[in-house]
DNA sequence: CAAGTTTTTTACCTATCGGTACGTTACTTC
DNA sequence: GAAGTAACGTACCGATAGGTAAAAAACTTG
């Protein structure tokens, strides 16, 4: 029965910002000076809107997840296997070296950091995790149906995959360039099982 | 032309609990006070003995490549590639599963961070870029002497390796555990240049 | 034992951390 | 236009960050 005053930003704006400088520096390296002066609001109007860190924190997680972590889950919807993880490798490339922000948010923030953030920590990992079976449970989808070879092991598989695409993260951090990473993705396709001798 | 108060604690041994913590916690999430406690000193003798926490963390950093991180370099002894890199990935599996430190030191710090420990950050990422560039020297030199096919590419090759090997470390600090991490570097190895038909 | 040197201890520094109290402003509803 | 509501801006909170001043303590050398 009354309005109040209208919110003098646009919150997925905001949370794009937040996102940037998560992304860029980390949870644990992120203070909410940084936010604040990104998002253009002050601290109450923060903590108003999105509870406190931790909250803005998933809150950008969730958004990374179904934005540029999105080619992920969209890549399961390939009708083969090996284009499942063409497009998690390729797009892990692309995600990572885009440049002002090297690396992977969720890669970065599921390391090690202090006992204050540990919870942060374990809603990264969870989600991670989540990826991981998510993919697994495909590349059995796909032996079931003979995409792949009877021997193959799933879980080892999709283990694999995201062992590289974590390490393309690093790797994207540590100054590799796409065009490096993007033969390091080739090497993997070479090799993918169920398609006769590889050419290297 | 004098002696003064001996130091009441060993600096190695100092060290080997500097290493504890920042292993476990990564330099930005380490406090002093962490530091100290774990240490057995307090902290005017920790700044008098190694200067401030980034020279202490570079103090360590040493400590930790020759040290539990050795297997790297060591590996590039053996005579054959392919056991170089089971050696690398091998090494890698055993290093970031141990228990109380899940994960990896140099892969943890060469993360997105905070602006003021940027110069901590680099500090690792130029060790690890170091580390690839004597890997992929390695390589080289196995092609040239027939270990590899003629046709591998040694720089993306060494790259891949490193790749998986910052993975690895990812999946590790995710809960992976030695057993499932070893099944991928099977995996990398079944497929390794120059043995005929992989068997998978 | 006196002088000189270095480490230890205690106590403290400033800056910044994440988070909030409170009064003001801008809006909607009656 | 009065009442109600919610976001805004300012100014602040206690806690902790990394780092240090200064004096007491433990040694070596003469």
């Amino acid at each position: 029965m009354a309005g109040g005053r209208p919110r003098a930003f646009d919150e997925d704006a905001a949370l794009d910002r937040a996102l940037e400088v998560f992304w860029r520096q980390g949870y644990e390296g992120t203070a909410l000076s940084d936010l604040t002066a990104a998002m253009g609001i002050n601290r109450p109007s923060l903590y108003g809107a999105f509870g406190n860190k931790e909250a803005l924190f998933r809150r950008v997680l969730d958004r990374y997840v179904d934005g540029p972590g999105g080619y992920s889950a969209a890549a399961l919807a390939e009708p083969r296997a090996r284009d499942v993880v063409a497009r998690i490798l390729g797009g892990a490339v692309e995600l990572t070296t885009d440049s002002g922000h090297p690396g992977c948010l969720s890669v970065r923030n599921a390391q090690a950091c202090g006992p204050e953030c540990e919870q942060v920590r374990r809603a990264v990992v969870d989600r991670r995790n989540a990826g991981l079976a998510a993919l697994r449970a495909r590349l059995e989808r796909a032996r079931d149906e003979g995409d792949l070879p009877p021997g193959a092991d799933p879980a080892a598989l999709a283990r694999y995959v995201f062992t590289v695409s974590d390490g393309i993260a690093s790797q994207a951090a540590s100054d590799a360039t796409a065009d490096e990473l993007r033969k390091v993705v080739d090497l993997v396709l070479a090799a993918w099982p169920g398609q006769g001798e590889p050419s290297r």
